[in-house]
DNA sequence: CTCAATGCAAATCTTTTGCATGCTA
DNA sequence: TAGCATGCAAAAGATTTGCATTGAG
């Protein structure tokens, strides 16, 4: 089947955004990662793929995805935001996130996922009554040491900062 | 009562961590505000009451008080940290945040928090088997459009950036 | 007295912006 | 064609670091 436009095309045009090359390769990295993913390593995978697109045009695009909806953005605190498809093909299942306070490893995690929805669905309810909020999504993160940062007493730890991005 | 030393003091010098005139200052300044400030509305009511401090002992002292759990961190997206005290006579309530996604506003709510706790328990005694993962904390975000937002059609909307701290 | 803590200035790092040019609809 | 989109270079901000000095224990 020679394809007609692509899945995202109507999602972008929706909110009167065009569809361009540079926009049309980073979805297809988007698509093809399973986890988020930061700004610089979308730079990366996209330069790979089409190295005309410049930093800046991974920002504004990534915006622009989360702004439509097609991306979420997660800040795990290591001071660089996280970006994931949200829907379509390549996306991922909706997950929470454990997340190491000492080496900032992330950590996603699925399950317990219908019992978490419903509540969270009955919160959100309640509370887009009570404060007007027109809710759209939600994050849930559980912060705490990973097992092999619990070897280490806690007073020793010493926070990682973490400068480069790691391979996949 | 004449008072010993503030309750914070045991909770400080756990850590091998000297209670400074600096942390004494930055404590009481945590202490007084109900809600999550930024280091430098932090820096700046610091400085009211003790005008040498200097803005680097605040990120330094924070990221302290947080290793010793004295301190939440918070990040709601808009490119700064917020802090809050999680624990002693100034301490707010545990709760929660509705975040706005186009003017950053944010709203803590603490409703539904028993229901919440008991699942909150669930989930992360479960995760911690699992994943071995020894959890200390969690933030649960609802992103959204707060009622003012919620006028503007959805493709209008444009990010506010916020560059300055507005006074509580 | 010792070494952690501080303040200042400079450095880093991520993200944003100005502007001339290119490209989609 | 009309504007939105892009890339580059520069700017902006928040946070961190080097280093000499100060002060808590």
């Amino acid at each position: 089947m020679p394809g007609g436009p692509p899945w995202y095309h109507g999602k972008i045009r929706r909110f009167g955004y065009r569809l361009t090359f540079p926009r049309q390769k980073i979805l297809e990295v988007l698509s093809s990662s399973s986890k988020h993913l930061s700004a610089e390593e979308i730079y990366h995978r996209t330069h790979r793929i089409y190295p005309g697109v410049g930093l800046t045009t991974i920002y504004r695009t990534l915006e622009l995805l989360v702004n439509a909806g097609l991306v979420f953005k997660f800040d795990f605190g290591d001071g660089r935001s996280r970006y994931e498809l949200s829907k379509g093909p390549g996306a991922t299942m909706h997950h929470h996130h454990l997340i190491c306070t000492n080496c900032q490893r992330v950590i996603d995690y699925t399950e317990i996922a219908k019992r978490e929805k419903k509540m969270l669905h009955d919160i959100e309810r309640e509370l887009s009554k009570k404060y007007k909020f027109d809710i759209h999504s939600h994050q849930i993160h559980l912060y705490g040491l990973c097992d092999r940062c619990q070897m280490k007493p806690k007073f020793m730890e010493r926070p990682i900062r973490q400068t480069q991005d790691r391979p996949e």
